[in-house]
DNA sequence: TCCTAGTTACGTACAGCGTACGTAGTGCGC
DNA sequence: GCGCACTACGTACGCTGTACGTAACTAGGA
Protein backbone atom coordinates (compact mmCIF):
# COMPACT_ATOMS: atom_id res chain seq x y z
CA UNK A 1 0.00 0.00 0.00
CA UNK A 2 3.25 1.98 0.76
CA UNK A 3 4.61 3.72 -2.61
CA UNK A 4 3.47 6.27 -4.98
CA UNK A 5 -0.12 6.50 -6.76
CA UNK A 6 -0.25 3.71 -9.74
CA UNK A 7 -2.76 6.58 -11.50
CA UNK A 8 -1.98 9.70 -12.84
CA UNK A 9 -2.27 12.74 -11.11
CA UNK A 10 -1.89 16.82 -12.04
CA UNK A 11 -0.11 18.82 -9.31
CA UNK A 12 -2.69 21.32 -8.83
CA UNK A 13 -5.70 19.01 -8.31
CA UNK A 14 -3.50 17.50 -4.97
CA UNK A 15 -3.88 19.88 -1.68
CA UNK A 16 -1.14 21.53 -0.74
CA UNK A 17 -1.59 20.50 2.33
CA UNK A 18 -3.76 17.68 4.18
CA UNK A 19 -4.18 18.70 7.98
CA UNK A 20 -2.83 15.85 9.67
CA UNK A 21 0.49 15.51 11.24
CA UNK A 22 3.52 18.22 10.88
CA UNK A 23 3.51 21.26 9.43
CA UNK A 24 4.91 21.65 5.39
CA UNK A 25 8.25 23.42 6.04
CA UNK A 26 7.84 24.65 2.51
CA UNK A 27 5.11 25.94 0.26
CA UNK A 28 5.11 25.28 -3.34
CA UNK A 29 5.95 28.74 -4.29
CA UNK A 30 9.23 28.51 -2.25
CA UNK A 31 10.20 25.63 -3.89
CA UNK A 32 9.39 26.22 -7.39
CA UNK A 33 11.43 29.93 -6.60
CA UNK A 34 14.06 28.32 -5.74
CA UNK A 35 13.92 25.74 -9.00
CA UNK A 36 13.80 28.88 -10.96
CA UNK A 37 16.99 30.70 -8.95
CA UNK A 38 18.83 27.46 -9.93
CA UNK A 39 17.79 27.40 -13.25
CA UNK A 40 18.22 30.89 -13.90
CA UNK A 41 21.89 30.79 -12.39
CA UNK A 42 23.05 27.70 -14.35
CA UNK A 43 20.73 26.31 -16.52
CA UNK A 44 17.97 23.71 -16.20
CA UNK A 45 21.01 20.83 -15.37
CA UNK A 46 21.43 22.58 -12.55
CA UNK A 47 17.67 21.50 -11.51
CA UNK A 48 17.92 17.85 -9.88
CA UNK A 49 16.19 16.98 -7.25
CA UNK A 50 19.45 16.87 -5.24
CA UNK A 51 20.66 20.42 -5.91
CA UNK A 52 17.07 21.78 -5.24
CA UNK A 53 16.45 19.90 -2.01
CA UNK A 54 19.76 21.02 -0.84
CA UNK A 55 19.13 24.50 -1.37
CA UNK A 56 16.05 24.35 0.40
CA UNK A 57 18.02 22.75 3.24
CA UNK A 58 16.06 19.15 3.85
CA UNK A 59 16.63 16.05 2.59
CA UNK A 60 16.60 15.02 -1.06
CA UNK A 61 13.72 12.39 -0.55
CA UNK A 62 11.50 15.26 1.50
CA UNK A 63 10.92 16.75 -1.17
CA UNK A 64 9.05 14.30 -2.67
CA UNK A 65 6.63 15.15 -0.66
CA UNK A 66 5.76 17.89 -1.92
CA UNK A 67 6.60 17.38 -5.61
CA UNK A 68 5.89 13.88 -6.96
CA UNK A 69 7.84 13.49 -9.89
CA UNK A 70 10.89 15.57 -10.80
CA UNK A 71 7.87 16.48 -13.67
CA UNK A 72 5.96 18.09 -11.64
CA UNK A 73 8.90 20.40 -10.29
CA UNK A 74 9.20 21.74 -13.75
CA UNK A 75 5.51 22.03 -14.22
CA UNK A 76 5.75 24.41 -11.12
CA UNK A 77 8.62 26.62 -12.80
CA UNK A 78 6.61 27.02 -15.86
CA UNK A 79 4.01 28.13 -13.14
CA UNK A 80 5.93 30.21 -11.28
CA UNK A 81 7.33 32.34 -13.68
CA UNK A 82 3.77 32.06 -15.74
CA UNK A 83 2.98 34.26 -12.94
CA UNK A 84 5.61 37.17 -14.08
CA UNK A 85 3.56 37.97 -16.75
CA UNK A 86 2.03 41.29 -16.24
CA UNK A 87 -1.46 41.56 -17.39
CA UNK A 88 -3.33 44.53 -18.94
CA UNK A 89 -6.61 46.01 -19.38
CA UNK A 90 -7.43 45.11 -23.23
CA UNK A 91 -6.87 48.04 -25.30
CA UNK A 92 -9.93 47.30 -27.97
CA UNK A 93 -7.04 46.61 -30.64
CA UNK A 94 -6.65 43.25 -30.85
CA UNK A 95 -3.63 43.42 -32.69
CA UNK A 96 -1.78 45.34 -30.71
CA UNK A 97 -2.46 43.17 -27.31
CA UNK A 98 -1.67 40.06 -29.47
CA UNK A 99 1.95 41.61 -29.93
CA UNK A 100 2.05 43.35 -26.86
CA UNK A 101 1.53 39.83 -25.09
CA UNK A 102 4.20 38.46 -27.73
CA UNK A 103 6.65 40.63 -26.84
CA UNK A 104 5.74 40.16 -23.09
CA UNK A 105 6.19 36.55 -23.51
CA UNK A 106 9.69 37.05 -25.64
CA UNK A 107 10.84 39.07 -22.57
CA UNK A 108 10.34 36.57 -19.75
CA UNK A 109 11.74 33.82 -22.09
CA UNK A 110 15.38 35.71 -22.37
CA UNK A 111 14.71 36.54 -18.21
CA UNK A 112 14.58 32.75 -17.97
CA UNK A 113 16.35 30.73 -21.14
CA UNK A 114 15.42 27.19 -20.07
CA UNK A 115 11.68 28.33 -20.18
CA UNK A 116 11.13 27.49 -23.83
CA UNK A 117 12.75 23.87 -23.60
CA UNK A 118 10.01 22.97 -20.79
CA UNK A 119 7.02 24.77 -23.03
CA UNK A 120 4.86 21.83 -23.42
CA UNK A 121 1.09 21.88 -23.99
CA UNK A 122 0.91 19.66 -21.51
CA UNK A 123 2.16 22.52 -18.74
CA UNK A 124 -1.28 24.58 -20.58
CA UNK A 125 -3.46 24.01 -17.30
CA UNK A 126 -1.41 25.30 -14.54
CA UNK A 127 -3.24 28.04 -12.46
CA UNK A 128 -0.84 30.97 -14.38
CA UNK A 129 -1.38 29.69 -18.05
CA UNK A 130 -5.09 29.54 -17.05
CA UNK A 131 -5.04 33.06 -16.26
CA UNK A 132 -3.15 34.34 -18.86
CA UNK A 133 -4.94 32.14 -21.70
CA UNK A 134 -8.16 33.86 -20.29
CA UNK A 135 -6.42 37.19 -20.34
CA UNK A 136 -5.64 36.58 -23.77
CA UNK A 137 -9.32 35.86 -25.07
CA UNK A 138 -10.45 38.90 -23.21
CA UNK A 139 -7.59 40.67 -25.74
CA UNK A 140 -9.35 38.89 -28.62
CA UNK A 141 -12.86 39.39 -27.95
CA UNK A 142 -13.04 42.53 -30.84
CA UNK A 143 -11.66 39.34 -32.81
CA UNK A 144 -14.92 38.06 -34.69
CA UNK A 145 -13.85 34.19 -34.55
CA UNK A 146 -15.11 31.07 -32.82
CA UNK A 147 -13.48 30.17 -29.57
CA UNK A 148 -11.44 28.20 -31.55
CA UNK A 149 -10.32 29.83 -33.92
CA UNK A 150 -9.17 32.30 -30.91
CA UNK A 151 -7.63 29.60 -28.83
CA UNK A 152 -5.48 28.38 -32.00
CA UNK A 153 -4.34 31.65 -32.90
CA UNK A 154 -2.69 32.37 -29.43
CA UNK A 155 -1.44 28.54 -29.54
CA UNK A 156 0.19 29.23 -33.06
CA UNK A 157 1.36 32.72 -32.05
CA UNK A 158 3.04 30.81 -28.52
CA UNK A 159 4.45 28.39 -30.80
CA UNK A 160 6.09 30.77 -32.85
CA UNK A 161 7.66 32.86 -29.90
CA UNK A 162 8.99 29.84 -28.14
CA UNK A 163 10.59 28.60 -31.30
CA UNK A 164 12.00 31.55 -32.06
CA UNK A 165 13.31 32.98 -28.78
CA UNK A 166 14.31 28.97 -28.65
CA UNK A 167 16.51 29.17 -31.16
CA UNK A 168 18.35 32.10 -30.19
CA UNK A 169 18.99 30.64 -26.97
CA UNK A 170 19.47 27.16 -27.94
CA UNK A 171 23.37 27.60 -28.67
CA UNK A 172 23.76 29.90 -25.06
CA UNK A 173 22.26 27.26 -23.45
CA UNK A 174 23.81 24.38 -25.41
CA UNK A 175 26.99 25.49 -24.38
CA UNK A 176 26.70 26.34 -20.94
CA UNK A 177 28.43 23.47 -19.42
CA UNK A 178 30.88 23.44 -22.14
CA UNK A 179 34.35 24.05 -22.55
CA UNK A 180 34.36 26.71 -25.31
CA UNK A 181 32.35 29.21 -25.54
CA UNK A 182 29.17 30.18 -27.83
CA UNK A 183 31.25 32.25 -30.12
CA UNK A 184 33.51 29.53 -30.65
CA UNK A 185 31.11 26.70 -31.00
CA UNK A 186 29.56 29.02 -33.68
CA UNK A 187 32.74 30.21 -35.23
CA UNK A 188 34.09 26.38 -36.14
CA UNK A 189 29.76 25.63 -36.92
CA UNK A 190 29.72 28.81 -39.55
CA UNK A 191 33.01 27.89 -40.99
CA UNK A 192 32.11 24.12 -41.92
CA UNK A 193 28.95 25.79 -43.35
CA UNK A 194 31.29 27.81 -45.46
CA UNK A 195 33.50 24.74 -47.00
CA UNK A 196 30.18 23.77 -47.58
CA UNK A 197 29.03 26.39 -49.61
CA UNK A 198 31.74 26.85 -51.22
CA UNK A 199 31.60 23.42 -52.99
CA UNK A 200 28.89 24.38 -55.30
CA UNK A 201 26.45 22.12 -53.91
CA UNK A 202 24.36 24.51 -52.82
CA UNK A 203 24.04 27.30 -55.52
CA UNK A 204 21.09 29.46 -53.97
CA UNK A 205 22.51 28.97 -49.81
CA UNK A 206 25.63 30.45 -51.45
CA UNK A 207 23.88 33.11 -53.01
CA UNK A 208 21.71 33.68 -49.81
CA UNK A 209 25.15 33.93 -48.04
CA UNK A 210 26.89 36.90 -50.52
CA UNK A 211 23.07 38.27 -49.97
CA UNK A 212 25.18 40.29 -47.25
CA UNK A 213 21.74 42.24 -46.06
CA UNK A 214 23.76 44.02 -43.05
CA UNK A 215 24.11 42.76 -39.40
CA UNK A 216 21.00 40.67 -38.37
CA UNK A 217 18.25 42.54 -36.59
CA UNK A 218 16.71 39.88 -33.98
CA UNK A 219 14.75 42.23 -32.53
CA UNK A 220 13.42 43.53 -36.08
CA UNK A 221 12.97 39.50 -37.72
CA UNK A 222 11.05 38.85 -34.25
CA UNK A 223 8.55 41.64 -35.01
CA UNK A 224 8.13 40.91 -38.70
CA UNK A 225 7.40 37.22 -37.85
CA UNK A 226 4.62 38.34 -35.50
CA UNK A 227 2.84 40.62 -37.83
CA UNK A 228 2.92 38.07 -40.32
CA UNK A 229 0.91 35.72 -37.84
CA UNK A 230 -1.10 38.14 -36.78
CA UNK A 231 -1.97 39.54 -40.26
CA UNK A 232 -2.74 36.20 -41.47
CA UNK A 233 -5.74 36.35 -39.22
CA UNK A 234 -7.27 39.43 -40.75
CA UNK B 1 47.70 15.68 -24.37
CA UNK B 2 45.30 12.29 -24.40
CA UNK B 3 41.75 12.63 -24.08
CA UNK B 4 38.64 14.41 -25.97
CA UNK B 5 39.57 17.87 -28.03
CA UNK B 6 38.99 20.64 -25.85
CA UNK B 7 37.90 22.51 -28.93
CA UNK B 8 34.40 22.54 -30.50
CA UNK B 9 34.41 19.92 -33.64
CA UNK B 10 31.33 19.57 -36.31
CA UNK B 11 30.55 16.26 -36.54
CA UNK B 12 30.58 16.08 -40.60
CA UNK B 13 33.90 18.30 -40.50
CA UNK B 14 35.17 15.18 -38.95
CA UNK B 15 36.73 12.86 -41.64
CA UNK B 16 34.95 8.95 -41.34
CA UNK B 17 37.69 6.80 -41.31
CA UNK B 18 41.90 8.55 -41.32
CA UNK B 19 43.76 5.67 -42.78
CA UNK B 20 45.55 4.97 -40.27
CA UNK B 21 44.93 1.64 -37.84
CA UNK B 22 42.19 -1.01 -38.08
CA UNK B 23 39.11 -0.64 -39.89
CA UNK B 24 36.36 1.11 -38.49
CA UNK B 25 33.83 -1.76 -38.13
CA UNK B 26 30.98 0.59 -38.21
CA UNK B 27 29.51 3.66 -40.53
CA UNK B 28 28.40 6.82 -39.79
CA UNK B 29 24.54 5.55 -41.60
CA UNK B 30 24.95 2.31 -39.59
CA UNK B 31 24.99 3.81 -36.14
CA UNK B 32 22.33 6.54 -36.77
CA UNK B 33 20.21 3.99 -38.46
CA UNK B 34 20.30 1.66 -35.70
CA UNK B 35 19.77 4.83 -32.68
CA UNK B 36 17.07 5.64 -35.54
CA UNK B 37 15.62 2.00 -34.47
CA UNK B 38 15.59 2.27 -31.08
CA UNK B 39 14.45 5.61 -30.94
CA UNK B 40 11.59 5.05 -32.89
CA UNK B 41 10.77 1.80 -31.14
CA UNK B 42 11.33 2.76 -27.76
CA UNK B 43 11.57 6.15 -27.34
CA UNK B 44 14.77 8.96 -27.20
CA UNK B 45 15.29 7.60 -23.71
CA UNK B 46 15.75 4.41 -24.86
CA UNK B 47 18.86 6.26 -27.02
CA UNK B 48 21.56 5.68 -24.38
CA UNK B 49 25.43 4.86 -25.65
CA UNK B 50 25.58 1.79 -23.81
CA UNK B 51 22.27 0.73 -25.69
CA UNK B 52 23.06 1.67 -29.10
CA UNK B 53 26.44 0.12 -28.93
CA UNK B 54 25.01 -3.08 -27.63
CA UNK B 55 22.57 -3.06 -30.38
CA UNK B 56 25.91 -2.58 -32.98
CA UNK B 57 27.31 -5.34 -30.98
CA UNK B 58 30.72 -3.74 -30.18
CA UNK B 59 31.92 -2.19 -26.25
CA UNK B 60 30.48 0.97 -25.20
CA UNK B 61 33.24 3.09 -25.26
CA UNK B 62 33.81 2.00 -28.80
CA UNK B 63 30.95 3.92 -29.76
CA UNK B 64 33.07 7.16 -28.87
CA UNK B 65 35.52 6.84 -31.69
CA UNK B 66 32.67 7.44 -33.81
CA UNK B 67 30.56 10.01 -32.48
CA UNK B 68 32.69 12.04 -29.69
CA UNK B 69 29.52 13.05 -27.68
CA UNK B 70 26.09 12.54 -27.60
CA UNK B 71 24.55 15.09 -28.53
CA UNK B 72 26.52 14.04 -32.14
CA UNK B 73 24.90 10.87 -32.26
CA UNK B 74 21.85 12.84 -32.49
CA UNK B 75 22.75 14.55 -34.64
CA UNK B 76 23.69 12.04 -36.96
CA UNK B 77 19.92 10.76 -36.18
CA UNK B 78 18.31 14.18 -37.30
CA UNK B 79 20.59 13.88 -40.94
CA UNK B 80 19.56 10.34 -41.40
CA UNK B 81 15.54 10.98 -41.04
CA UNK B 82 16.43 14.37 -42.74
CA UNK B 83 17.38 11.78 -45.86
CA UNK B 84 13.95 10.53 -45.93
CA UNK B 85 12.62 13.86 -47.38
CA UNK B 86 11.75 13.13 -50.86
CA UNK B 87 12.40 15.90 -53.05
CA UNK B 88 10.32 16.74 -56.15
CA UNK B 89 10.94 18.68 -59.28
CA UNK B 90 9.43 22.49 -58.26
CA UNK B 91 6.01 23.26 -59.60
CA UNK B 92 6.65 26.87 -60.08
CA UNK B 93 4.16 27.61 -57.39
CA UNK B 94 5.31 27.97 -54.39
CA UNK B 95 2.92 28.07 -52.22
CA UNK B 96 2.13 24.63 -53.28
CA UNK B 97 5.72 23.87 -52.44
CA UNK B 98 5.64 24.47 -49.32
CA UNK B 99 2.43 22.98 -48.27
CA UNK B 100 4.19 20.04 -49.67
CA UNK B 101 7.30 20.43 -47.75
CA UNK B 102 5.53 21.04 -44.78
CA UNK B 103 3.11 18.18 -45.15
CA UNK B 104 6.14 15.92 -45.70
CA UNK B 105 7.75 16.99 -42.83
CA UNK B 106 4.88 16.49 -40.47
CA UNK B 107 4.57 12.82 -41.53
CA UNK B 108 8.41 12.81 -41.34
CA UNK B 109 7.76 13.24 -37.14
CA UNK B 110 4.94 11.40 -37.01
CA UNK B 111 6.80 8.56 -38.20
CA UNK B 112 9.46 9.25 -35.88
CA UNK B 113 7.97 11.20 -32.84
CA UNK B 114 10.87 11.93 -31.18
CA UNK B 115 12.26 14.40 -33.84
CA UNK B 116 10.34 17.87 -32.76
CA UNK B 117 12.39 17.18 -29.54
CA UNK B 118 15.88 17.09 -31.22
CA UNK B 119 14.46 19.65 -33.64
CA UNK B 120 17.33 22.37 -33.43
CA UNK B 121 18.53 25.72 -35.55
CA UNK B 122 22.05 24.12 -34.23
CA UNK B 123 21.54 20.88 -36.70
CA UNK B 124 20.53 22.59 -39.61
CA UNK B 125 24.00 22.15 -41.03
CA UNK B 126 24.11 18.37 -41.59
CA UNK B 127 24.01 17.28 -45.14
CA UNK B 128 20.15 15.77 -45.21
CA UNK B 129 18.98 19.75 -43.92
CA UNK B 130 20.91 21.91 -46.54
CA UNK B 131 20.12 19.54 -48.73
CA UNK B 132 16.43 20.17 -47.76
CA UNK B 133 17.21 23.61 -47.47
CA UNK B 134 18.84 23.99 -50.86
CA UNK B 135 15.35 22.15 -52.13
CA UNK B 136 12.92 24.97 -50.38
CA UNK B 137 14.75 27.80 -51.84
CA UNK B 138 14.48 26.59 -55.25
CA UNK B 139 11.08 26.38 -54.57
CA UNK B 140 11.25 29.55 -53.29
CA UNK B 141 12.22 31.11 -56.90
CA UNK B 142 9.38 32.19 -57.98
CA UNK B 143 8.37 35.02 -55.36
CA UNK B 144 10.24 38.10 -55.38
CA UNK B 145 11.93 38.35 -52.30
CA UNK B 146 15.62 38.80 -50.73
CA UNK B 147 16.73 35.10 -50.08
CA UNK B 148 17.03 36.25 -45.99
CA UNK B 149 12.91 36.81 -46.07
CA UNK B 150 12.87 33.31 -47.98
CA UNK B 151 14.85 31.58 -45.56
CA UNK B 152 12.89 33.25 -42.36
CA UNK B 153 10.10 32.29 -44.31
CA UNK B 154 11.02 28.51 -44.30
CA UNK B 155 12.24 28.64 -40.85
CA UNK B 156 9.24 30.19 -39.90
CA UNK B 157 7.21 27.18 -41.26
CA UNK B 158 9.30 24.51 -40.34
CA UNK B 159 9.10 26.16 -36.29
CA UNK B 160 5.21 25.85 -36.61
CA UNK B 161 5.26 22.39 -38.11
CA UNK B 162 7.39 21.24 -35.22
CA UNK B 163 5.67 23.30 -32.71
CA UNK B 164 2.39 21.77 -34.15
CA UNK B 165 3.36 18.29 -34.51
CA UNK B 166 5.39 18.32 -31.10
CA UNK B 167 1.99 19.44 -29.48
CA UNK B 168 0.39 16.96 -30.78
CA UNK B 169 2.70 14.15 -29.85
CA UNK B 170 3.70 15.19 -26.53
CA UNK B 171 1.84 13.58 -24.73
CA UNK B 172 2.14 10.27 -26.84
CA UNK B 173 5.76 10.42 -26.11
CA UNK B 174 6.20 11.33 -22.53
CA UNK B 175 3.63 8.53 -21.51
CA UNK B 176 5.60 5.81 -23.56
CA UNK B 177 7.33 4.82 -20.27
CA UNK B 178 4.77 5.57 -17.54
CA UNK B 179 2.61 2.85 -15.80
CA UNK B 180 -0.49 4.52 -17.39
CA UNK B 181 -1.90 5.02 -20.45
CA UNK B 182 -2.28 8.57 -22.73
CA UNK B 183 -6.09 8.17 -22.26
CA UNK B 184 -5.79 7.96 -18.46
CA UNK B 185 -3.47 11.13 -18.55
CA UNK B 186 -5.47 12.95 -21.01
CA UNK B 187 -8.75 12.13 -18.59
CA UNK B 188 -7.14 13.40 -15.35
CA UNK B 189 -5.95 16.71 -17.16
CA UNK B 190 -9.16 17.63 -18.49
CA UNK B 191 -11.05 17.03 -15.40
CA UNK B 192 -9.12 18.84 -13.51
CA UNK B 193 -9.51 21.46 -16.76
CA UNK B 194 -13.22 21.06 -16.09
CA UNK B 195 -13.46 21.67 -12.27
CA UNK B 196 -11.24 25.09 -12.76
CA UNK B 197 -13.47 26.07 -15.44
CA UNK B 198 -16.55 25.62 -13.59
CA UNK B 199 -15.07 27.48 -10.87
CA UNK B 200 -16.39 30.07 -12.79
CA UNK B 201 -12.83 32.23 -12.88
CA UNK B 202 -12.66 31.68 -16.40
CA UNK B 203 -15.48 33.02 -18.21
CA UNK B 204 -14.25 33.07 -21.75
CA UNK B 205 -12.40 29.62 -21.60
CA UNK B 206 -16.22 28.27 -20.36
CA UNK B 207 -17.28 29.84 -23.49
CA UNK B 208 -14.63 27.91 -25.23
CA UNK B 209 -15.27 24.59 -23.36
CA UNK B 210 -19.17 24.98 -24.15
CA UNK B 211 -18.74 26.14 -27.93
CA UNK B 212 -18.54 22.38 -28.69
CA UNK B 213 -17.46 22.74 -32.46
CA UNK B 214 -18.10 18.94 -33.37
CA UNK B 215 -14.75 16.85 -33.26
CA UNK B 216 -11.72 18.48 -33.63
CA UNK B 217 -10.15 17.26 -36.94
CA UNK B 218 -6.10 17.78 -36.50
CA UNK B 219 -5.39 17.35 -40.12
CA UNK B 220 -7.74 20.25 -41.19
CA UNK B 221 -6.31 22.49 -38.18
CA UNK B 222 -2.95 21.68 -39.48
CA UNK B 223 -3.73 22.62 -43.60
CA UNK B 224 -5.77 25.70 -41.59
CA UNK B 225 -2.18 26.97 -39.83
CA UNK B 226 -0.30 26.33 -42.75
CA UNK B 227 -2.42 28.47 -45.23
CA UNK B 228 -2.75 31.35 -42.80
CA UNK B 229 1.18 31.23 -42.57
CA UNK B 230 1.85 31.21 -46.01
CA UNK B 231 -0.99 33.49 -46.78
CA UNK B 232 0.73 35.77 -44.81
CA UNK B 233 4.01 35.73 -47.49
CA UNK B 234 1.72 37.27 -50.35
C1' DT C 1 61.38 -4.64 -44.60
C1' DC C 2 60.77 -3.18 -40.12
C1' DC C 3 59.46 0.45 -37.00
C1' DT C 4 56.50 3.53 -35.15
C1' DA C 5 52.78 6.53 -34.66
C1' DG C 6 47.97 7.01 -34.99
C1' DT C 7 43.61 4.28 -34.53
C1' DT C 8 40.39 1.12 -32.97
C1' DA C 9 38.53 -1.59 -29.25
C1' DC C 10 36.98 -1.92 -24.77
C1' DG C 11 37.09 -2.74 -19.59
C1' DT C 12 37.04 -0.16 -15.50
C1' DA C 13 35.70 3.60 -12.80
C1' DC C 14 33.44 7.85 -11.24
C1' DA C 15 30.16 11.22 -10.41
C1' DG C 16 25.71 12.21 -10.95
C1' DC C 17 20.83 11.26 -11.81
C1' DG C 18 15.64 9.87 -10.55
C1' DT C 19 13.40 7.51 -7.27
C1' DA C 20 11.64 2.96 -4.58
C1' DC C 21 11.54 1.62 -0.02
C1' DG C 22 11.85 1.39 4.97
C1' DT C 23 11.94 3.66 9.30
C1' DA C 24 11.32 7.34 12.68
C1' DG C 25 8.98 11.06 14.56
C1' DT C 26 5.00 14.37 14.72
C1' DG C 27 0.45 16.20 15.60
C1' DC C 28 -4.72 16.35 14.09
C1' DG C 29 -9.24 14.07 14.32
C1' DC C 30 -11.88 10.82 16.67
C1' DG D 1 -5.40 9.43 24.51
C1' DC D 2 -5.20 6.46 20.74
C1' DG D 3 -4.28 5.74 16.06
C1' DC D 4 -3.36 7.10 11.67
C1' DA D 5 -1.98 10.14 8.16
C1' DC D 6 1.51 12.78 7.33
C1' DT D 7 6.45 14.67 7.24
C1' DA D 8 11.34 13.71 7.22
C1' DC D 9 15.19 11.38 5.39
C1' DG D 10 19.02 7.72 4.99
C1' DT D 11 20.09 3.96 2.12
C1' DA D 12 20.24 1.67 -2.05
C1' DC D 13 19.48 0.40 -7.01
C1' DG D 14 19.91 0.86 -11.65
C1' DC D 15 20.81 3.92 -14.91
C1' DT D 16 23.30 7.75 -17.33
C1' DG D 17 27.45 10.15 -19.91
C1' DT D 18 32.11 9.79 -20.31
C1' DA D 19 37.41 10.22 -18.61
C1' DC D 20 41.17 7.27 -18.69
C1' DG D 21 44.33 3.40 -19.38
C1' DT D 22 45.67 -0.55 -21.98
C1' DA D 23 46.03 -3.90 -25.69
C1' DA D 24 45.68 -5.00 -30.55
C1' DC D 25 46.18 -3.50 -35.14
C1' DT D 26 47.77 -1.43 -39.54
C1' DA D 27 49.37 2.14 -42.93
C1' DG D 28 53.22 5.32 -43.90
C1' DG D 29 58.13 6.56 -43.71
C1' DA D 30 63.02 4.97 -43.18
Amino acid sequence: MAGRAAVPEVIWARPERTGRGPKPAFTRADIAAVAVRLADAGGLDAVSMRHVAAELGCGTMSLYNYVPRKEDLHELMVDAVGGEHELWEPSGDWRADMLRAARQTRALMRRHPWLPALMSPVYGFSPNSLRYLEHCLACLDPLEATYGTKIQLIALLNGCVTTYVGNELATAERTRSLPWSEEQENAVRIAYLGSQIASGAYPRMAAAFMEDSGPIDLEAAFEWMLRKVIDAFG
